[in-house]
DNA sequence: ACCTGAACACCGTTCAAGT
DNA sequence: ACCTGAACACCGTTCAAGT
């Protein structure tokens, strides 16, 4: 009758298994995560995951949430509260520096986890914390004085923009070898070399630049749109 | 003494692995692709292979490339010649219209064969075609008056946006799916739901807004150089 | 409910063997 | 030189069996 009370606490759970998968990622790339490996890392057997997740993806896809949950949101909350057109000194762009700080939030986000860029790539979908950072630029874009369909597009080449950096980082695609790069072949690509071991200068360089013109494009437009000038 | 002539044809090329390679990539997806898959639609054993390549990837590499090629360049080849600061009504930014073709046509290539961009993603590395549009984009750009490090940057911000575009579709990126996004948790997303329907339209007015941005906010920069403004 | 070993249908790659 | 079948060391996932 009275069965045996459970006594052995789970092994595993999905919290920990994010964990693991996460730091095995981290450590050793995306394709070095097999169900085999992780259960081995979390001291279990394969097939003991699927009683937590459908399936590997489920899996990474959890991972790269976790990754998105650490995107810092705090500065949509107050943007086109006090503003308006004239209230201070900048004239009401407050939407503009938002966009910075989060971006640099995102881009150093998956600048600490590169190697689950390309899960995160594959797009919001189900993954609340990604849906979270959708839904507070949208919010904040609209709030601003934004139209709808502006602000979505402001989300997406946001997103185009920060994304495409972290998975295709310029420098980190050029091979250390002189070699590699023959001057009569690619007569502009001499020093070309030299990028590998610049890395992070180069691609922090351009991604500041790009940020910066990306906003003050973004400014120019929302300018021309309270001058009444009808959009594109 | 005289052997037997070889007549047999081979029954591979580097170029048909590549076709069909291709193919599969665009029909099917990345991971559809495996060796005795591709094998198979050559008609040949999956070992047959590795006589022309030497790894998988090399084969998904020169998929990628292949793609690469695909991009115009011709845009670039009279950037910064008759130019200079005053030569017509434009006051010397046909980097602008050059940048601004390149991107679309880059776009273009990519948008034909969204599946192999993940691997495109992984850098120029050594594949000539890549490096081509590298050597194009950094010569264009100092022939029409940027200093070196800018025109590096140029080349690397430009490729993060349109790489970004092509790997993280945003519209493609949500479900068609209205109980997917609860109001509840998601105040702004009421709609998003749709956005998986527009999808085209969605992502192509994202990409022309931040290419406008973009080079809205380059064109700030050159100018400022211009007027002997230290860089930031 | 949660974990296990065995099994299935796959992988990428190597290699000795054939022509 | 180029293709083959057999083999090795892996995969993701299912499932009956144990507790």
């Amino acid at each position: 009758m009275w069965r045996m009370a459970r006594p052995r606490k789970p092994l595993l759970s999905r919290d920990r298994i994010v964990e693991a998968a996460g730091a095995l990622v981290d450590a050793e790339g995306l394709e070095a995560v097999s169900t085999r490996r992780l259960a081995a890392a979390l001291g279990v057997s394969g097939p003991s995951l699927y009683n937590h997740f459908r399936t590997k993806d489920e899996i990474l896809d959890a991972v790269a949430d976790a990754v998105s949950s650490r995107v810092d949101l705090s500065m949509f909350e107050g943007v086109g509260a006090g503003g308006g057109a004239g209230s201070g000194g900048g004239g009401g762009q407050d939407w503009r520096c938002a966009l910075q700080a989060w971006a640099h939030s995102y881009r150093d986000a998956l600048a600490d986890h590169p190697n689950i860029v390309p899960v995160l790539a594959r797009g919001p979908g189900r993954r609340p914390a990604a849906l979270r950072v959708a839904d507070a630029v949208f919010g904040a874009m609209t709030a601003a004085g934004w139209p709808a369909a502006h602000a979505t597009r402001i989300g997406a080449l946001m997103r185009y923009f920060i994304l495409g950096s972290a998975v295709g980082s310029f420098a980190r695609g050029f091979v250390d070898d002189r070699a590699a790069y023959d001057p009569a072949d690619y007569p502009h690509l001499g020093q070309a070399h030299l990028l590998a071991e610049r890395q992070r200068e180069v691609d922090e360089g351009a991604f500041e630049t790009g940020l910066e013109a990306l906003l003050d494009g973004l400014s120019l437009q929302y300018e021309a749109l309270r001058r009444g000038e009808r959009p594109a």
